[in-house]
DNA sequence: CCCGCAATCAAACGTTCGTTTAAGTGCACT
DNA sequence: AGTGCACTTAAACGAACGTTTGATTGCGGG
């Protein structure tokens, strides 16, 4: 039952290389296959470890899991703090923030993937843990961006909805890119600081054009 | 194997209600679980029916999601395809389009968390099933919304990138809505029609700025 | 009345699951 | 040389999985 201690000791302890490898390879079969269809006899024979190894370095697979979220959720919720705090504006401080936030997915598509696509496992303990880090979330964009933008007029956004909406906006093309991939293979996709402009660039103008008072129809 | 007909004799054939009763409990149980999680004797005790009364209606567990898909991908391409050919502006047509959708969405809320935390599975046959549909919604798209705005101006936006993002902004709502929830079950939420409005303008100002060339700096 | 067939049932099939155990390896340090 | 500890291993555990089988029920039409 005793997980194997992760404390460092300057040089890396000799596991190290077999850990990684594990967590590396979970990472990519999870987000592949999914949590639940990716067993643990799969996952050691893809580390080129043994079975027990996997229970040995993380306790068991839902340990694991959420090794892999907190990796995630952590530098989300970092960049947001860091980002919603910086700039002068509510809507430059909504810019750095997707842009951040897109490079931070980018890096990451497979943990993004593994996150939200679990997102409704009802799995207690998972649940009330992510619902932590969703809090954080709403709270820093209530501060920085809702709070500002309820003094322009006309209609208002509460946290509930842009944390979500963002995000969404923000993953959507990591989140269909298998099955767009698939429908159309023969075109060439937008590079990433291109796709992180532009989704900039409608949720600043759009959430914009939703809370302020004055508007030429469209 | 001889999966039971469907065909319709005017009055329902006398096991239709067992076969409702598993699809309900199915799109319940699939959304909030997940399909690799609900087993077929949980679902068959939760419709109170024999465990072999799944597979003799529906031929396996994989036909069963099939059909939950299916029936959510056809209407969803049906309302695109009424909604995107009905108006005289892209704009127009595009709103059109979100406000119809989101209702269809929110009245298939479990169908739709099914399709998004599915879309990973790497099973061939639902695989290429899913990129036909995207197919059609990428050609309606890109005959309706994006060829019209490329004429605009400045940047242009292609159907692989509008029509993930489109889906994600109506999803975000729902695909969240549990971890929402717990974090923050005091306050209240917009109702759908707020909601549709919301995203709509969101969109369809947002992709006008940035399709269009003169925008005043935000 | 009874034959046919759709519907229902209990039971078992073989497989895979996540986890645990107990033995074994080889380096590091005294 | 030898002891301790981190790591690795093969094997087994009971439980749950999706599926199939063969018998049984009960209504509708000849």
């Amino acid at each position: 039952m005793h997980e194997a201690s992760t404390l460092e000791t300057g040089t890396s302890p000799r596991g190290t290389e077999s850990r990684e490898q594990i967590f590396a390879c979970a990472l990519r079969l999870f987000a592949r296959q999914g949590f639940d269809r990716t067993g643990m006899r799969e996952l050691a024979r893809e580390a080129g470890v043994n079975l027990a190894m996997v229970n040995y370095f993380f306790g068991s697979k839902q340990n694991l899991l959420r090794e892999i979220l907190d990796t995630f959720f952590s530098a989300y919720i970092a960049i947001a703090r860091h980002e919603l705090h910086s700039a002068t504006t509510p809507q430059l401080r909504l810019r750095r923030f997707i842009r951040a936030a897109i490079a931070h997915f980018a890096e990451h598509q497979d943990h993004l993937i593994i996150a939200i696509t679990d997102l409704h496992h009802d799995d207690e303990e998972l649940s009330s843990y992510k619902a932590r880090w969703a809090e954080q979330m709403l709270h820093l964009l209530e501060q920085q961006v809702c709070a500002p933008l309820r003094q322009n007029g006309k209609a208002d956004i509460s946290a509930k909805t842009l944390s979500p909406l963002l995000t969404s906006m923000m993953a959507s093309r990591f989140l269909f890119a298998p099955v767009i991939q698939r429908a159309d293979n023969a075109s060439v996709v937008p590079d990433i600081d291109a796709y992180s402009d532009m989704i900039a660039t409608v949720a600043v103008y759009g959430i914009n054009a939703f809370t302020a008072s004055a508007q030429e129809p469209l």
